[in-house]
DNA sequence: ATAACAAACTAACAAGTGTTAGTTAAATAA
DNA sequence: TTATTTAACTAACACTTGTTAGTTTGTTAT
C-alpha cells in the first residue's frame, strides 16, 4: 500500500491546485513545487498529467452514478429520492471537494473515451433525476412546473455547493443537511 | 466606430472560446484561427490577452453590480427585489452567456487591482444580496432559514443558468422567467 | 496623386510546457 | 553481504506560449 500512498498524495495535491487555477493553469512543476519534489520525480508515480486528472474525475462520477442508481430502484417515495440524493451531493462535498470542483470545472479537458464515459455518466444522471422528478409529478407530491427547470434549479445548488458551504460561518454539519434539504424542497418564501 | 467593431468582435469570439474550454486553454492562436487572422494581428486590436479577460468580465460584472445598486435602495418588498435579481440574471445570461461564463469560471485569471476590484464587487454583490432577504425575513415575507444557505441555493441556480437554459426545449424565454421565479421562491413540493 | 492610416502579414524570440533518459542514494529482500 | 527496488535527482528534448519588430496591402483624406 506504500506505493500507492506517494501516488494518492500526488493527486490529492494535483485535485487541490486544480480547484485553485484550473487543469490548464498548473503545470506539472506547480505539483512538484507543492510537494517539495522535482516534476521529474512526479513520473515515478504516475503516467501522465492527464492521467491524474482522469484518476481525479471519474472516481467521483462513477460514485455519483452508483449511488444515483441505487436510489432509482429503491421503492422509497419521489420526495425520500430527492432527499437522498441532496445527501449524497453533500456527503462528497464534505468528503471531497478539491476533486468535485475539478470534475466541476474541468471535465472538458478529460479526452477521448474518457471524456465520452465522463459525458455518458453525466447525461444518464441527469436522466435519472428528471424520471424520479417526473414521478413525483406524477403521483401529485411535486408541483407541476417545468420538469427541467425543476431539475437544473435543484442540481445547480448541488453542484455547487463546494463553492460556498464553507462561507456558512457557524453552520454545523447537521444543520446545512437540514437547512438545505428544506430550502430546495420548499422553497424561501 | 470601425476600430473597435473589430476589437469587440475579438472579445466575443475570445469569450466563446473562454467559455468552451477555460482562459488558460485558449490561445492567441486559436483565437485569431477562429477569426481568420494571425495571432500577430491581434494585437493590432488588443493589448494583452490579459485585457481580452478584463474587459470580458469586468463589463458584466459592473452591469450586475449598477442593477443591484437599484435594486437595494428602492422602496420594494424584498420579495419583489428578490424577483427583479432573478430577472436580472435571466436577461444577461440570455444576452451574454460566453462573457457570463467566462466571468463565472475564469475571474481567478485576474490579476492585482482586476482581481481585488472584481472580488470587492462580487462580495458587495453578496452582501447586498444577504441584506434583501434579511430584511425579508424580519418582515416576515420570508422562511426563517440559515441566511447563507438561503442566499446561496438561490445564487447558484441564477449563476449557472447559463450552463443549462439552452437544454430546456420547448421553453419560451417568458416560461423560463416566469417558472425560474416559481421554483425558486416556492419550491418545488 | 499623394499622404496617412488601419489592419493584415512573416519571422522570430525568450520563456515555459510536458515528458524522457540516465543517474544516485537510501531502504528492503535474498 | 549482495541484489533489487523505490523514489528522488540533473539534464535535456521538442514543442508551445504570449508577444514584438518590421513589412505589406488596401482604404480613406487632402
Amino acid at each position: 500500500m506504500k506505493i500507492n500512498d506517494r501516488k494518492t498524495e500526488i493527486i490529492n495535491c494535483a485535485a487541490k491546485l486544480f480547484k485553485e487555477k484550473g487543469y490548464s493553469a498548473v503545470t506539472m512543476r506547480d505539483i512538484a513545487q507543492d510537494l517539495n519534489i522535482k516534476a521529474a520525480s512526479l513520473y515515478n508515480h504516475i503516467k501522465s498529467k492527464q492521467e491524474i486528472l482522469v484518476l481525479i474525475i471519474i472516481e467521483i462520477a462513477e460514485e455519483f452514478t452508483k449511488t444515483m442508481n441505487e436510489v432509482l430502484i429503491s421503492d422509497e417515495s419521489a420526495i425520500k429520492k430527492i432527499e437522498r440524493i441532496i445527501q449524497l451531493h453533500i456527503d462528497i462535498t464534505l468528503n471531497n471537494s478539491n476533486a468535485l470542483a475539478c470534475l466541476n470545472n474541468d471535465w472538458m479537458h478529460l479526452t477521448d473515451s474518457d471524456l465520452v464515459y465522463f459525458i455518458k455518466m453525466r447525461n444518464e444522471y441527469e436522466d435519472n433525476f428528471r424520471t424520479i422528478v417526473k414521478q413525483g409529478i406524477e403521483d401529485g407530491e411535486i408541483k407541476n412546473h417545468n420538469l427541467d427547470v425543476l431539475i437544473f434549479s435543484l442540481l445547480s445548488t448541488l453542484r455547487t455547493l463546494y463553492i460556498w458551504y464553507k462561507k456558512t460561518n457557524q453552520l454545523s454539519e447537521n444543520e446545512l443537511r437540514t437547512n438545505l434539504s428544506k430550502v430546495l424542497l420548499n422553497g424561501i418564501v
